[in-house]
DNA sequence: TTTAAAATATGATTTATGTCATACTCTCGG
DNA sequence: CCGAGAGTATGACATAAATCATATTTTAAA
């Protein structure tokens, strides 16, 4: 049993509305789980009764469509908490947790996140403005999503890869994504995100190697 | 300075947790507006500080994308609570939201919400709800427009006003969109919406006459 | 009522994207 | 080091949807 006061998650989210006691309480109770790459955190339709803490690692945020398609909704990144929205609305969760590198999560169960709410005005409020964020970026990302043509949203989201999850020291994206689940970001077909990546390599916006991706010329992304 | 004990929106919304000294205070610092339809109660990007009941009407919240096309994002009846997401991010609304029919909606400013906030937790809670709520039909609606043709979506929306705000007694539909708002909520061009409207009516799907719809094979809309 | 403007409708055409087929290229386990 | 399978790439083609043009109808203003 760790301790939380020095976490991650403690500092860059919601939790960091938490007072000392209720930091010792948190570590009595969460239990810390590790998920290998490509592993569930949670499934569509389970109940979960709980929130995660995301200490380490990436995980994607999906929803099966009708047309057996994943559409990644979200990524998820270290230092934020996963499974708030059911655990509030008391319902199961309506996407899957991914890992798209091999994770360690904390898991905190809902009848103590209770209690914050109900002890904590300032934690409440905190979980309130981080859902009022995520309802701002769905909003935009729907109206991309109906609005923008497809090779738009692979520049747009080359872009979002590069500023949010940043690049290692060959300058190439950090978070590695397979072409399908590019195209599952994008909302297209495995082929049409491969062509498109093709096209933004021979015109120079960016360089492939292999699984690498390397964003040259952002400008040239942005404007199109 | 009417009560707001027996408003509809009192008792569909979260303000149904509010007590009886809370609503009479609601009452006191409220003021009433009425909006014509076409007309705005917000536009993206004012700073509303406060938010808005909306006792009579429809309003559709919309987005301007950057081709210069308005998504509708979502409708709003009356009943519902608006504004609630920019007041407590504390930013400008990143929605604009326009009145369908002629609307009476009462403003409620931000330091009264507030107020409430901190001494009423079943209302914090209720209105976090409503967010969770709104952000799960987000994230679905953005699954639907990344994964479904204009055809699907176009069969789902129908559907969707049809179970949502009801019919006339001709079973028409009650609410009354234009082609180029049908064609905003589904993210198409209108003539595609036309188009595929007049196709639907051939089918036997709907009938329509001038601008009434009317839904007649809910169960083949269902099934495209 | 008349008329202009807006909304609706439809055809013709172009473009974007999906689908199917196939080839190439990695990776990983034996 | 090899071979199978997954992932990536590319071509050919089909289809969906956007765009442009134009006609028709409805609506609102004079």
């Amino acid at each position: 049993m760790s301790k939380c006061d020095q976490c991650i998650v403690r500092e860059l989210s919601s939790l960091k509305a938490l007072n000392k006691d209720e930091l010792i309480k948190l570590a009595g109770c969460k239990s810390t789980y590790t998920i290998r790459k490509g592993e569930a955190v949670f499934s569509e339709g389970e109940n979960v009764n709980g929130i995660f803490c995301v200490r380490e690692g990436v995980c994607k945020l999906t929803k099966l469509s009708a047309n057996g398609n994943d559409q990644i909704v979200k990524l998820v990144a270290k230092g934020e908490l996963l499974g708030q929205r059911s655990m509030i609305s008391d319902e199961p969760v309506n996407l899957s947790a991914v890992a798209l590198e091999d994770m360690t999560v904390c898991y905190i169960p809902k009848h103590e996140v209770m209690d914050f709410f109900n002890n904590n005005n300032r934690f409440s409020f905190q979980v309130m403005k981080t859902i009022c964020g995520d309802l701002k970026e769905a909003d935009d990302h729907l109206v991309t999503m109906a609005q923008k043509s497809v090779k738009q949203r692979l520049a747009e989201t080359l872009l979002h890869l590069h500023e949010t999850f940043g690049t290692n020291e060959d300058k190439s994206l950090k978070l590695k994504l397979s072409r399908e689940e590019l195209a599952g970001m994008i909302g297209t077909a495995t082929e049409s995100c491969i062509r498109l990546l093709s096209e933004f390599n021979k015109a120079g916006y960016i360089v492939l190697s292999g699984k690498k991706i390397t964003v040259l010329n952002a400008g040239a992304l942005r404007k199109i």
